[in-house]
Order: structure tokens, then sequence, then C-alpha cells
DNA sequence: AATTCGGGGGC
DNA sequence: GCCCCAGAATT
């Protein structure tokens, strides 16, 4: 592209968006901690899930300090539901950071903050841009769709080669005037008008740029990987009662749902049942004998790389007592507060299920004891 | 370079 | 069902 026609281009993306650019709580601030957290929360999540998150959150947490100072049970039971949940514990890992190194203010320096966990190429330019007002251009999917048609890019945009491929020419059509405002404005444009599907080519601020759209080929753009669809792992876990009580467990830290709370279970082996899966799991989780009392609920939860399908049984102790294997802590919990802890969505999936069934039993014990 | 991390919305 | 989303860490 020409200088001329990049002026041209600069004018006429930054005027779209200056007119039609959504609300949203994270803009007209220049907090750079509050659009740090809108960052973390909004990588592979959409501006319109993370909304409510941002507002408790920033409620909650307001700045650094009271980040740094939080309980980490209190920063996941906000993150619950959102995903991704290690953005959450690097998050609080860098505001103890900040604390400690940098006075509880954000480090200007882009290569002191790139270096705080869970800060990546993306987030570092996103906050310098928006936050700093530093010349670099924020490369997220948005960004490599746009500038796929736009150049017409053949690289795969969820290839290895990606984000080098696309951070050159996005750095080139930057604006270095309003770089903050530029990133959004070529996030927003892909968000709003130049869609994976459909674009609406009609209104674009860049159709007149757009290699893509001058050779018809939008709907060819941008070129993506096919990925090999994720397997079925089948899961039995139990939802354990001793008296009036269920057992709950914490997730080990790291890996998958890290430091979340859940009903023990685990992996059904081949040619296992999954009655004798869970009883198996439990035993070895937690050393408790137990024994299936029914059939509680049968749910399918689609993760990013295996869909899990859970069969849940109603279980009774027979004998021993909690010592933990694999997960790092424990709790025989009253049912109806399982909702205080920060739960998997696969786990709200069948508890309102399993609360049912303990109103099913009181009700039947309060019918006895009227008799 | 490839995998592992959630969950929800669109079609 | 499949695709995609204001990606980063890990191996």
């Amino acid at each position: 592209m020409t200088p001329v026609a990049k002026k041209r281009f600069h004018a006429s993306l930054l005027g779209w968006f200056d007119a039609h650019r959504r609300s949203m709580p994270w803009r007209d601030t220049a907090d750079p901690f509050a659009i740090w957290v809108s960052e973390v929360m909004l990588q592979q999540t959409r501006v319109e899930a993370v909304i409510p998150y941002f507002l408790r959150f920033m409620a909650a947490f307001p700045t650094p300090a009271a980040l740094a100072r939080a309980d980490s049970f209190d920063v996941l039971k906000q993150w619950e539901g959102l995903g991704y949940y290690a953005r959450a514990r690097n998050l609080q890992k860098a505001a103890r950071r900040v604390m400690d190194e940098w006075g509880g203010e954000v480090p200007v320096d882009r290569a002191i903050f790139r270096s705080l966990p869970g800060v990546g190429p993306y987030i570092e330019a996103a906050v310098g841009s928006i936050a700093f007002g530093v010349p670099v251009a924020a490369v997220d999917g948005n960004v490599k769709r746009v500038i796929a048609r736009l150049l017409k890019m053949e690289v795969p945009v969820n290839g290895p080669r990606a984000h080098a491929a696309f951070a050159a020419p996005a750095d080139d059509l930057l604006c270095r005037a309003r770089p903050g405002d530029w990133n959004q404005a070529m996030m927003e444009l892909g968000a709003r008008i130049c869609t994976p599907r459909h674009p609406d080519c009609g209104r674009c601020p860049a159709a007149a740029f757009c290699i893509a759209r001058k050779e018809s080929c939008t709907d060819r753009l941008p070129v993506r990987l096919r990925k090999k669809r994720p397997p079925v792992r089948r899961v039995a876990v139990g939802a354990v009662i001793r008296g009036n009580r269920l057992l709950i467990c914490r997730r080990p830290e790291t890996g998958l749902l890290g430091g979340l709370w859940e009903l023990p279970g685990g992996t059904i082996e081949k040619g296992e049942l999954a009655s004798g899966a869970c009883v198996r799991e439990i035993r070895e989780e937690v050393n408790l004998r137990v024994e299936p009392v029914c059939h509680l609920a049968s749910v399918r939860h689609a993760y990013t790389h295996f869909t899990a399908a859970i069969d849940v049984f109603v279980c009774r102790v027979v004998s021993g007592r909690v010592r933990l294997r694999g997960p790092t802590d424990f709790a025989w919990i009253q049912p109806s507060r399982w909702v205080q802890y920060p739960f998997p969505g696969a786990n709200r999936l069948f508890m309102p299920t399993l609360m049912a069934y303990f109103e099913t039993q009181n009700t039947k014990q309060n019918d006895y004891q009227r008799r």
C-alpha cells in the first residue's frame, strides 16, 4: 500500500471507528490495570461474554494491590465459567510481582511488562498501545483475518508461522498517531464487518483498499488449517454422601480446570463399567470405599481438545477415611453450599439434578417421619 | 512445531 | 455437529 493510500486508509477506518465504536466498560478509562484485566479476559473470549465478568472483577479487585492481596479462592470464584483458568492464576501472580517489584504501577517498559506471567505478544501490544500510546500493532484473530483479506495473504492464520507473518504487515499498516484507537479499530472491524463468514463488504471502511474484495475471494480467506476433531473421553464421577454431607474435591493447581472444585471421579478405562470406574477412581483419589446407590445423570461437555461424556452416580461410603492422592483439598459440605465454590461448567450441568435428588430424599424422609 | 488450556454463540 | 473467539504457556 502506498503512503498516500495508507493515509486514506487510516482516515477511513478511524473515521468509521469514531462513529461506530461500541461502548465497553474498559473503554473510556485510562487505567492501565483495567485495560490489562480486560485484555486478559478477552483472549479467546467474546466481548459480550467478558463484560459482566469484567465489571464484577474490577469491583472486587480494583487495583493491582487489591488483586495481589486477595485470596486465590476468591479470584478463581470470580473467574468461574470464563474458562482458561490459568489466566486468573497468572494475572494474580503478575499483580503480586507488580506490587513487589514495581510499587503497584503497571510497568510502561515493554520488555518488563512482557515478562509478567500471562502477558504474551498480543497483550503487551494491546495494553502498550491503548494504555500508554506505544506505537505497536496488536495482532489477534480479528486482525489476522482482516489483513489476510486486505492484502490477500494465504498464510494459514492458525498455523505456526501466523504471528510473524501477520505482525509485519500489521505494524506497517499501524497508524502511529493513534495506535491504541487503531488497534481497537482493526479488531472492531474484524468483529463487526470483516467477519469470518459473510463479511459485510458493502459497509466496510476498508473496502476500497481490500485486494480480496477486488478479486472476489473474501469467502476463501483467511486460509485455515484443519484440526482433527477431538476424541470422546468417558468419565465417571460420584456424589459421595455421608450423613447429610457431600464430598467435593479440589483439582491440582495446574492443568485442566486447575484449582477448581468438583465431584471426585475420573476416566473410565477400556472395558470398564462406568459404575466400576466411579468406585475405583474414588478409592484411588480419596481412599474411600464407596458403593453406588443410583445412577443420577449422563451429560456431555465439549472441551477444546476432547469431549467428556460423564456418568454421575450417587454413592454411599462403605469404609475408609479421606486421604488425598490426586486432589489438593477436600470438603464435606452441605449440598446446597456447592455454589460457593468455583465449579467447572461440566459439573454445573448435573448439580441441579443432584440438588433435586436431595430434595426428594428429604421429602421422603419427612413423609416417613410424619407417619 | 505441536499441544494444552473453557465455554459459549452462530449456523 | 463444526467453527470461532481482542492468546499464552508448555513440551
